[in-house]
DNA sequence: CCTGAAACCTGTCTGC
DNA sequence: TGCAGACAGGTTTCAG
């Protein structure tokens, strides 16, 4: 589940409560434990179980897809990749569940258990947030990013549109739905050259992410298949997982291709190859 | 620089 | 029922 909508609604959950758990923020920090050793991307096992010890947790953030845990002198970072969540759980505690791979066990008895059916979620503990996130491009939402920024980038690269909207370094935070999503809103076709897009097409592009982004967040991300975190924009989609089914602007057959190994939905009439 | 394929993993669903 | 194959919200690495 993991895009920016479902890691920012993770985020603001640590952190202040809500999606019926509690929140993180001053919690002290009893130990780590690493169920699945390849979990644990650095440091090594034995130093990180030594420094995480009597660490608090001053705040939690979003950097990206990255849930950023500021522990003061170190954070604790978290990817979810494709199956990752997190719970919060309270005393009396149960057993880990299956998938489980991460225990955060804190001093006043809960924890936070870190589950991820196929263990392709990392953890790092740095001393900084640099390492793992020195490569990330910036926010959607950062100001900064205004149309001439966001044309200007996009006329650097020479690559189709969808891809590097997926692209971690090239903007932060957006995924497979969430591309195709923001493609449809903004009537571009999924495999247009970065290069060939328009000034007006990318303040379209630019305009058509941050909405999408703002009305999944609104609605707590998007759940789908057997993984239900209380999300409710799975019923807004446009295009994603509806091939087959009529465009909801024009009524034409959403199509699916592939772009970059990753499956693709568009609608053929409002999303032309040519420049629209 | 850009694209595609493969790898890392487990689970679900579809079709024969 | 069984089984092969496709597919899944991500990222990295390598070949061409």
């Amino acid at each position: 589940m993991p895009e920016l909508p479902e890691v920012e609604t993770i985020v603001r959950a640590l952190k202040n409560g809500g999606r019926g758990e509690a929140s993180i923020l001053g919690k002290k920090i009893k130990s780590g434990e690493i169920l699945w050793q390849k979990t644990l991307e650095y440091p090594g096992r034995s130093e990180f179980e030594a420094a995480i010890v009597d660490r608090g947790v001053m705040d939690v953030g979003r950097r990206g897809k990255f849930i950023d845990i500021d522990l003061g002198e170190s954070h604790l970072l978290i990817h979810l990749r494709m199956s990752g969540d997190l719970r919060v759980e309270l005393p009396p505690l149960s057993e880990a569940l299956p998938h489980d791979r991460f225990l955060l066990n804190f001093k006043d008895g809960s924890r936070l258990a870190f589950n991820d059916t196929r263990k392709f979620g990392r953890i790092w503990l740095t001393q900084s947030t640099a390492t793992p996130l020195k490569n990330l491009g910036i926010d959607p939402f950062d100001e900064v990013l205004t149309t001439d920024l966001f044309f200007l980038n996009l006329h650097k690269k020479k690559k189709q549109i969808k891809s590097l909207l997926l692209d971690q370094s090239f903007i932060a935070g957006l995924g497979n739905i969430y591309t195709d999503e923001s493609l449809h809103r903004a009537g571009i076709h999924p495999i247009r050259s970065s290069n060939s897009l328009t000034l007006q097409e990318a303040g379209r592009l630019l305009q058509a992410i941050r909405a999408t982004l703002n009305e999944s967040i609104e609605r707590n991300g998007a759940s789908i298949d057997w993984v239900y975190r209380g999300g409710e924009f799975q019923n807004s989609f446009r295009v994603y997982q509806r091939t087959g089914r009529p465009c909801l602007i024009c009524g034409t057959t959403i199509e699916r291709i592939v772009v970059g190994q990753r499956g693709t939905h568009f609608c053929p009439q409002c999303q032309p190859e040519g420049v629209g």
